[in-house]
RNA sequence: GGCGCCAUCGUCUAUCGGUUAGGACAUGUGAUUUUCAAUCACAGAAGAGGGGUUCGACUCCCCUUGGCGCUGCCA
């Protein structure tokens, strides 16, 4: 008995360069990603832009930017635009064997066709008569024309195929028609370059989103035409915006790079987005990449498309940041920090890395921390706590000012003593509300009416700027 | 309009015919507390509607409704 060698598995993720990475595409990409993960299988990364006019370079480096940031590795790359010859062969293939033709209709001849179709309530498709002319040359153009399939738009036949996540899906042949293959024998369409690649990158699984269920039996069709095996389907459920239609521009940030922007980290964003439509065995929901290979698999995952919910994705990335020792979360946060305060001192932004660790939900947010950075600018009038008023306002200052300046060995400072001094000064003072005490304090220390406790900052800015925030407060009118 | 896909808390989801329908995010309340966070505890919150099948349906089938996707000589 011989041993049956499982055929390899081979995945690819094929972005069009015609606009940078999406949150669409890369969430399709992870997919893909983990599931040649979990089978040891490969990931080809296929560039589609047959069509020169909307493809560029430029965005073509976004996406490959985006994936590797993301940690998506591929082991094999490829260009549809440097791969005419191949399409230009399977092209006059099927021209010699009369399946496929010139058709030479105009668009408008297209658009008349459509229209008198839909309104005898048909299916929109071009049936196209040219395809019975016997052309002396068929692989020659004749004319203005473009390569179609030939249909039988007479057949009674249903296209069937078992997608993974969805099972059975039909179409009825007769309501595709002769789709186009090509502008020209070296300008492949879309679904043909598909259906050529795919079967020479040997390409075993098709997970795609939900967008291209659609555009399955077409390329059945094709690869029927051309003799080849059909890979397994899996359509994925769409990534929805607020008002359930598919994740687009008008959504807000849709653009890769604005999440690399903003600070969110790629373990978080893989664990967010695999989140999106799988779910793991064991329910739970921080989960490593190496976690989540080992559990994933297309049998889980949903069928209906799932909202894009970004309080959800801050709350993973919180979770992540918290991971961190000051070590890690300082180098980490230190471009964002450059980026809005200039150039700091890393032995100063350790110190405040408990902070963010505690506060952050991306690292952006650090802008908010500007008085570390920065003397504080604000209103007199703030400086003063809801239960107190002006005079033990300034009253409080002048007794914070006095005990952290007086006895106080700033090089040990104790957060501890200084904390009993201050409770002690609100005791004896102010009748036990150590809100006339702290809140001054911090608000002269940050300019700010949140933020966090004003001890602590104290220790992290040291005494010089500690104190003289202190006198600038109690010069305030 | 045609074709297709989908349907459990506000959101992401668990349940593979028998559960008080579970968890997470978000929300609310409380604890902590000098504010805001963080943290902890608790609470409210769901099977679209109608038919079947079955001893028993969120789960299987059908219909309705609704949502979405596709409908290019774009991908």
């Amino acid at each position: 008995m011989t041993k049956v060698r499982k055929p390899e598995i081979r995945v690819r993720v094929a972005p069009s360069p015609t606009g940078n990475l999406h949150i669409g595409n890369a969430r399709t990409a992870l997919f893909n990603w983990l599931f040649a993960k979990h089978h040891t299988g490969k990931l080809i990364l296929r560039i589609e832009d047959t069509d020169l006019e909307r493809s560029s370079l430029e965005f073509e480096k976004n996406i490959l930017n985006g994936l590797e940031w993301l940690g998506l590795k591929w082991d094999e790359f490829y260009k549809q635009s440097e791969r005419l010859d191949r399409y230009e062969k399977h092209l006059k293939k099927l021209l010699e064997e009369k399946k496929a033709f010139w058709c030479y209709h105009s668009k408008e001849e297209l658009e008349a066709e459509k229209k008198e179709q839909t309104q005898k309530k048909e299916a929109p498709r071009h049936i196209c008569e040219h395809k019975y002319m016997n052309h002396e040359s068929g692989i020659m153009n004749q004319g203005a024309g473009i390569i179609r399939l030939k249909v039988d738009e007479n057949s009674h036949r249903t296209v069937r195929f078992e997608d993974i996540i969805r099972g059975h899906v039909e179409f009825e042949q007769r309501v595709i028609g002769d789709l186009s293959l090509a502008k020209d024998l070296r300008t492949p369409l879309y679904n043909f370059a598909v259906v050529v690649d795919d079967h020479e990158m040997k390409i075993s699984h098709v997970i795609r989103g939900e967008d291209h269920i659609a555009n399955t039996p077409k390329q059945i069709l094709i690869a029927e035409a051309l003799g080849v095996s059909l890979p397994q389907f899996a359509h994925l459920p769409l990534i929805l915006g607020e008002d359930r239609s598919k994740l687009s521009k008008r959504h807000g940030a849709v653009n890769f790079d604005e999440y690399i922007g903003a600070g969110y980290l790629p373990e978080a964003l893989v664990n967010f987005l695999s989140l999106l439509g799988w779910s793991s065995k064991d329910g739970r929901e921080i989960l490593t990449k190496n976690e989540i290979i080992e559990q994933f698999s297309l049998e889980k995952v949903h069928k209906s498309g799932a909202i894009f919910d970004v309080k959800k994705l801050n709350w993973i990335n919180s979770q992540y940041i918290k991971q961190f020792n000051d070590e890690g979360l300082t180098s980490l946060v230190m471009p964002f920090i450059e980026k809005y305060f200039g150039k700091q001192d890393k032995v100063f932004v350790l110190k405040l890395a408990p902070v963010f660790r505690e506060r952050l939900e991306y690292l952006d947010q650090v802008k908010e921390f500007k008085y570390f950075f920065g003397e504080p600018e604000y209103e007199a009038d703030i400086l003063v706590w809801k239960k107190s008023d002006k005079e033990k306002t300034h009253k409080a200052l002048e007794s914070v000012l006095e005990i952290l300046s007086s006895n106080l060995e700033w090089e040990i400072f104790d957060e501890k003593y200084i904390r009993s001094e201050l409770d002690k000064l609100a005791e004896e003072k102010f009748g036990g509300d150590r809100g006339a005490v702290y809140w001054p304090l911090r608000v002269a220390l940050t300019g700010e009416k949140f933020s966090p406790d004003p001890v602590e900052i104290a220790r992290i800015i040291g005494k010089e700027k500690t104190l003289n925030r202190i006198q600038v407060a109690l010069k305030k009118p």
